[in-house]
DNA sequence: GGTAACTCGTACACTGGTGTTCGACAAGAG
DNA sequence: CTCTTGTCGAACACCAGTGTACGAGTTACC
């Protein structure tokens, strides 16, 4: 975007508009561009001046959430046995999920369709590396395809994500409930 | 509701409404009442003289949809082993699910929250009548509440439809995959 | 201190839906 | 055949949000 010299004030407001708006859409997904504004403690003339339209904030929040939570996930440790990294993963993806769920719906229904996939093609790929290690390790399952069970591994959490929201379960019982899922939904199936 | 004396032609119109309402709303869980009347064969003004609001017609529709539904999940055999009954209710569940897809979404942001819940009420019933008979003859696993096993099956369809909407499987793939999945989460741990 | 960049509030046009009102007209029930 | 019930279209008020225009004021930069 060739940022050549931007005005030291303005780049402290585009900052204050970027958290204010990840605040604002983690609270309610569908809060308007005043509401961030205000928020940012900034006119909304100047939101639009930094942000062509409210659908390219919330893709920018978006990209910026993304961004630190694949910094997180990258920090997890992979090696050893699948099924333990697996675990190790699930949980600090599970914190993250559980951070941006409301973001995520936001950008569900404002981003074009296929862009949020787009963006998570990182951390996904992440998971798909892990998994292809365990299946040839034999501790996976291979009768399924990978995407397949990167979208069960997905759905699972989302699902944790809305179970706590409805005040069903707890935010401490959802990890260990989604790693002893998806880890007897991962394993092979039984010879039999 | 106390249905005293309906004139004919409203009646047909209702059920038309109806009928309409549900083909709209599960090609766009957004269609507007015009849309929707137009559909019908009827004067917008006539869908407002039969539904006092947008949110009472998807509730009606829901509902409708729903006894259909459980109607359907109620002829299924759920004797014998229990794997092989949550084997057939998964097949005739995912195809309510593929089905009424997006008339869910439609009544998700046109329902007040925890009314899906209750209009799921029976169909989940179901499952959770299933899942207990499993446990208590050891071969569904009981160290995870039943209503947390019931949720999974539950976003692991959904997550199955999605797939099947971005056009990454199809929908014959879906239903095996689906039950592999499931059958494999919900056996008990391996004494290992 | 001059200048360009930036910000602010107010106001406006536009959009797309919801729900209501009106009066004229059609159709079913008895 | 009449009267009630229902229907129709067009028009209207309303709402909430998005994005734009203007002009005056402020702030950083050199």
């Amino acid at each position: 975007m060739a940022v050549t010299t931007r005005r030291a004030d303005a780049q402290r407001n585009i900052a204050a508009i970027l958290t204010a708006a990840a605040e604002c859409l983690s609270r309610d997904p569908a809060a308007s561009t005043s509401e961030i504004a205000k928020a940012a403690g900034v006119g909304r003339v100047t939101l639009y001046g930094h942000f062509p339209s409210r659908a390219e904030l919330v893709d920018a929040v978006f990209v910026q959430a993304i961004a630190t939570g694949d910094e997180t996930l990258g920090q997890v440790d992979l090696t050893g046995d699948p099924r333990d990294a697996l675990t190790r993963l699930i949980e600090s993806s599970w914190h993250l999920v559980d951070q941006y769920r409301a973001l995520l719906l936001a950008a569900q229904d404002a981003l074009p369709p296929g862009r949020m996939r787009e963006l998570h093609a990182d951390p996904m790929a992440r998971v798909e590396r892990l998994l292809e290690r365990g299946r040839s390790e034999n501790v996976f399952r291979t009768d399924l395809p990978t995407t397949w069970l990167v979208s069960v591994m997905h759905n699972v959490m989302h699902g944790a994500a809305s179970e706590i929201q409805a005040g069903r379960i707890t935010s401490a019982q959802a990890a260990p409930y989604i790693t002893a899922t998806l880890l007897a939904a991962f394993a092979p199936p039984k010879p039999e």
